[in-house]
DNA sequence: ACTACTTGAGACACTAGTGTCTCATTTTTT
DNA sequence: AAAAAATGAGACACTAGTGTCTCAAGTAGT
């Protein structure tokens, strides 16, 4: 973020972080041209606003993870047994796939963003830690592969329904049994 | 590739393309400036034998992609059970991680490497019919679902290997069992 | 040792993208 | 309607990277 002597008006302002959610997410290289003309603005609008390019993603990053958050939160309740945690979890990303993909990108260096990055990672170490108490994931699979599993679920699982061989629903419940079923049983 | 008047040493083309898979694996923007250093020879020698930068990508992608081919057929047979088959597959490929990583990246275009993951696919998909027809995965579920986990798969475990949570031979086994456990089960 | 070939180093032109600035135009506010 | 502010368009300087070329120096083969 960065206005200095111009205020953004609200609608442009919209427009440029959609648009920027949209074509970076298409193409984590594309240029700020591109952005600008995608949202229907001029480059130079662009640059008043946010004075760099790496301003401009991690605006949308932090914008996006904070989405991903407020999905989350709205979906699940603390006392709620984990695999209903987990199920519904799955319910509200999936269909973000399409917005935060990009973020898989090297944009790991800003300090706002990693932090959102390491709310959610503590957000899934506690769903693991419950899992495993309630039954549902043996205690000596390493939780980090268990959140591993369930980052890449969700990828899986958006992929499925943006490429149409399965609906929202069903990517979800596979998903679900995909990650239960599969590490639910003790290990030698 | 591309020499015409000037042939190349196996030393210094060994040293390109290994500096290249090394580089562009930690780092899928470096230029050949980059590279031409990692290699040890001058950026010139590197424009002699490569023309363009997608000419050196589209090269070593067909190494790695073959290496991967090579691995895998050196350490499975046709008749194997095909629990087998796939546990043998993930501890060809899982150690080759940090090569072909940067596979993941846009180089979709070139007709050879293309040719390449069709061949990967094609094995991955009869892996997956057999796993159906021996019990290991439900037939209910998109074969398609069962490759992409298994795609991901092998990523997880060469990352937890990479990051020291798990041995290479935990790392397989998990895979394997991951998935299989995971799938195994009809399902509504 | 002689010859032929390959390499390294640097100069060069070219391209694409970034970020700054100015000024005319449009939009909002009052 | 007038004033204030935001935007669009384009010019500009700058940077980083690509790809070409030349020539001196090094290396291999005979």
């Amino acid at each position: 973020m960065s206005a200095r002597k111009h205020a953004i008006r609200p609608a442009t302002l919209e427009a440029i972080v959609e648009a920027a959610i949209r074509v970076l997410n298409g193409n984590a290289g594309a240029t700020m041209s591109e952005i600008a003309a995608q949202a229907g603005v001029g480059r130079a609008t662009l640059h008043r606003h946010f004075r760099t390019r790496d301003d401009l993603i991690s605006t949308i990053g932090i914008r996006c993870i904070e989405e991903m958050n407020a999905a989350v939160r709205a979906e699940t309740t603390e006392g709620q047994p984990a695999v209903d945690r987990l199920r519904a979890m799955f319910r509200a990303v999936i269909p973000l796939g399409d917005r935060y993909n990009f973020l898989g990108a090297d944009y790991t260096d800003d300090p706002t963003l990693s932090q959102g990055y390491r709310t959610q990672l503590r957000w899934a170490e506690t769903l693991v830690q419950d899992l495993k108490e309630q039954g549902n994931v043996a205690r000596n699979i390493p939780s980090r592969w268990v959140v591993a599993q369930i980052d890449q679920l969700v990828w899986s699982a958006w992929n499925a329904t943006a490429e149409g061989y399965l609906t929202a629903d069903d990517a979800t419940e596979l998903a679900v049994r995909t990650l239960i079923d599969g590490l639910r049983r003790e290990r030698s």
